[in-house]
DNA sequence: ATATATAGCTGACGAACGTCATAATAGGAG
DNA sequence: CTCCTATTATGACGTTCGTCAGCTATATAT
């Protein structure tokens, strides 16, 4: 039953977006391959055609997972004025809290990347600096301040969700989310 | 071969200790049973007389682990004048992102918790807001306005060295160290 | 001193893990 | 139009997962 070179990169494009999900909602350890699979609508056996191994799909599935995370968070900092703004009251949101799978890569797999071999770090890092460029041209001053200005707003937004997320619905979440993005709103 | 209470003590506490280490250093699904007993220096079958599922040590797990971390934070903020500014060099140094097995519980299992039923979390919940307060207490200004700077605080540390973990030994690694630190040693 | 309760060890369970032959099938070259 | 080749599905592999029953041995209670 062989396909056409289109489907089988349907499928491909397909395996790895089900995989940056899924990873994103259950952890890297979390999901089997026969999960990813009937996911996208195949058998686990037909995996090892498109990837040599769970490793090599997991770096394609992070820089996916990145991938999409800037592409959020450009639509997101449309909505404002302040283009951060807009982007951290998205990010700080119940709505984002809740739901791990569409949400940021770094937050939801980064803590399983960095248990990963450094091949799969290499290409997150790729995915990372990119993600920091794009929140650097949005934030005003020259460009080596507002990288730096990047870094620190990514480290707060991502711990901060990860916090929240740790302590469930709990008064200490909203708590947290909060205070976060309040202090990063007064910041600009 | 029945032991003392104390023994039975002994290797219960052990056993935590053992799986406080290993869940921040491999995740929680990236341990198994077998192997946090044969650190302990048991065989696996003895697991269940000490906890009735795996849950369960998770939720002692990382109470302890958040234990240590209080301990760790404490000891380091004895190092400098300013206990904050001790403790944010010893949480963003490089021992510190290389050895998670011994660092923040938060940024080791987190993201596993955020993924755990809601009483793990609700005891997770407990130990983060002890960290709260401890650090809130060392900051100053009245007791509110220090427990939000003590959240938006620990929201740059965990975020920043999962970041830098999930981006291996690269030099944005030591990138998002360094940016941070200096941020958070600026503001005191 | 004897009996009982209880600790850890052994071994096994079904399920899921990552991985890989092999078989079946249909696209693409001739 | 036919054959080859590529690609998926089937099914199985050895291992490890979490869990538990049964055995052995010993600390404790009588």
């Amino acid at each position: 039953m062989r396909l056409t070179k289109e489907q089988r990169a349907e499928n491909h494009e397909k395996i790895v977006k089900v995989a940056a999900k899924l990873f994103r909602e259950k952890g890297v350890d979390g999901v089997g391959i026969d999960e990813i699979m009937a996911a996208a609508g195949l058998t686990h056996g037909a995996f090892y055609g498109h990837f040599p191994s769970k490793t090599a799909l997991t770096a394609e599935a992070g820089a996916q997972a990145l991938a999409e995370s800037r592409l959020a968070q450009r639509r997101a900092a449309q909505e404002s004025q302040l283009p951060f703004v807009g982007f951290a009251r998205f990010y700080l949101s119940d709505r984002h809290r809740d739901a791990p799978g569409g949400g940021c890569a770094v937050a939801g797999m980064g803590a399983d990347i960095g248990r990963q071999d450094d091949e799969v770090q290499a290409v997150f890092s790729q995915g990372m600096e990119a993600a920091v460029d794009e929140l650097a041209a949005q934030l005003p001053g020259p460009r080596d301040v507002a990288r730096r200005d990047a870094i620190a707003k990514y480290a707060s937004l991502i711990g901060a969700l990860i916090m929240a997320r740790s302590v469930g619905k709990t008064p200490l979440s909203h708590e947290i989310l909060d205070t976060v993005r309040q202090k990063l709103e007064a910041e600009g």
